[in-house]
DNA sequence: TATGGTGTATTATTGTATTAGTACAGTGGT
DNA sequence: ACCACTGTACTAATACAATAATACACCATA
């Protein structure tokens, strides 16, 4: 898949945003090593230093740990990752009520509007 | 209603979705001035040319215009503020989906969050 | 022990968003 | 005619994101 980039928000969060989902979704499992900084920033034709800042983000949250000069590895924990893609998932359909709320729909408006979208995909 | 702004995204990016919304939703009428940018930028507490940089925006948008140098009015057309708005819903439902996709949520899945996550607002 | 790969830190440079301040031309009402 | 208000334009300064190019310390392995 490629890495493709949007101009409204910083890149380093883009990634953050698209690594927490590898991460939460299988891509890399529990207490797998991950590429390099040098490696993930060639694929995602970044400069190192942004794919790095992208990784320290995610291990404040604690998905990701540094193990020495190894390597980052991901979370060893699988209730925590389970625990964080919950928590995504919340957050997102938060967001979207509070959008629908914003454009004048209602939750039951709002959900005919997605099953009608469903199909147009 | 207080101008909140997040980091994430540019101040003037911010300004023009919510006024984008603010006449979709008739808070500002068809062919209705709006205020001028000087108080826009002092009730948002922003820089008039941030405020300015958003505005023409929605004037490339067609949603504004300006007339000389007497101030800037929303578009006379309902039919195209209308049009405007359905077009921003189709957007949004289509980038639920996504979302929704990424976060491994089948549309029943996400439907059922939804009505879930009503009831804890 | 030597080498290559790891994370990390540093400095310099570029581009853009934002703020701040100022200025100008045109309009409407007094 | 005057004055306040409108949009618009411009420069300067600041802050941050991102790139680029190094450099360093540490670990595993041949």
């Amino acid at each position: 898949m490629a890495w493709n980039f949007n101009q409204r928000e910083a890149v380093f969060v883009q990634i953050a945003n698209r690594m927490r989902l590898d991460i939460v979704n299988g891509k890399y499992l529990p207490d797998e090593q991950i590429p390099s900084v040098r490696q993930l920033a060639y694929e995602a034709a970044v400069n190192p230093n942004t794919m790095q800042k992208a990784l320290s983000h995610l291990e404040e949250e604690g998905l990701l740990h540094t193990r020495g000069t190894v390597g980052r590895f991901v979370s060893s924990d699988p209730k925590m990752i389970e625990a964080a893609k919950e928590h995504l998932r919340r957050v997102a359909v938060r967001e979207w009520i509070a959008q629908a709320k914003e454009l004048g729909l209602s939750v039951e408006e709002m959900t005919d509007y997605i099953k009608k979208g469903e199909t147009d995909l």
